[in-house]
DNA sequence: AATTTACGTCAGCCTTGTTGACTTTCCAAG
DNA sequence: CTTGGAAAGTCAACAAGGCTGACGTAAATT
């Protein structure tokens, strides 16, 4: 082990192969993050692409239409046939902006609030149960790794996601 | 810091707000994770499933269609698709297996092991970058909580994918 | 008044997943 | 040696969820 360097910024040694159980890592692990909530919508009319869009909408209520084609990165067309969805069925408001009232502020319905909970109960249990496995040092570690893995501007989208909405 | 539990077993204290940062943390860590060989694919004929075919018969040449199937998790109609035109392409082999004559056994060809290098140098470069900026403890911390959240099967498939081919 | 922005929508395309049905090949057990 | 069943390949049809391009409307901005 390289313990010695404890930055690790120069003398950090990854062969091919190390880099290569991280990605793999990466490919096994996101396919089980996604199991659960694909499971839970498998049989309604949803996929993966509604519960994304109700996850942010939960995170940062009154988010615009556009806020969230950012944060999901696809298109407008894309982003309005899940929401178009998701509103004709009564789980997501679009409430006409206060200030501007071109943009339309997104929230969940009670009844959206509820898939929402069920959804993210089943993903928060298995993260849950990894980090308790894993140890608060090994989730310092995975947090870590994970954000020096995204694009700058990603990563500042993914920090700042914290004040949200309105 | 809670360094005096080291296990994490039964005292760690887990918010859902801090649930909730990994799981996004996943979600924009993948999604930077499968740019670079998005962006070298795009254009080519191929796709995503085409490069998680390629890297694993990279990984372990000589493995049956079968094998792969269970290894990627999608039917054998939609891997015939993508292997087919791979083999079409010649950057994929199909040797008739050995023993079991019924058996196609997997290899990269000259062609497909350049397109491979081409894909996982760039993937390699992200997660060497990510690596070396966060450090040995926090990768090591990555790869525990990965594997942790994995289902034990896929785990001990992760695992047991050294042994690999023929 | 003209332009730009935010949003919605129609139409069409692609990739990649799915099911179901069917054939061929071929190993292995009766 | 025959036959049952596994492994593989293939056809057809479909769905989700990406994409582009074009167009319309309302509201804000210049």
């Amino acid at each position: 082990m390289v313990e010695s360097n404890q930055g690790g910024e120069s003398l950090l040694f990854l062969t091919d192969e190390q880099l290569r159980k991280g990605i793999e890592a990466m490919f096994f692990a996101y396919r089980a993050f996604t199991a659960d909530p694909d499971r839970i919508l498998e049989g309604m009319d949803y996929g993966r692409a509604h519960h994304r869009a109700i996850h942010f909408i939960h995170r940062a209520p009154g988010l615009t239409v556009t806020n969230l084609l950012t944060i999901l990165g696809v298109t407008k067309q894309s982003l309005n046939r899940v929401l178009r969805s998701l509103i004709d069925d009564g789980l997501v408001e679009a409430r006409v902006g206060r200030s501007d009232k071109r943009e339309r502020n997104l929230f969940l319905t009670a009844k959206g609030a509820e898939l929402e909970r069920a959804l993210s109960d089943a993903q928060r249990a298995r993260m849950r149960a990894a980090y308790r496995a894993a140890g608060p040092v090994a989730v310092q570690g995975f947090r870590t790794v994970l954000e020096a893995m995204m694009d700058p501007e990603m990563r500042r989208q993914y920090q700042s996601l914290r004040e949200g909405g309105v």
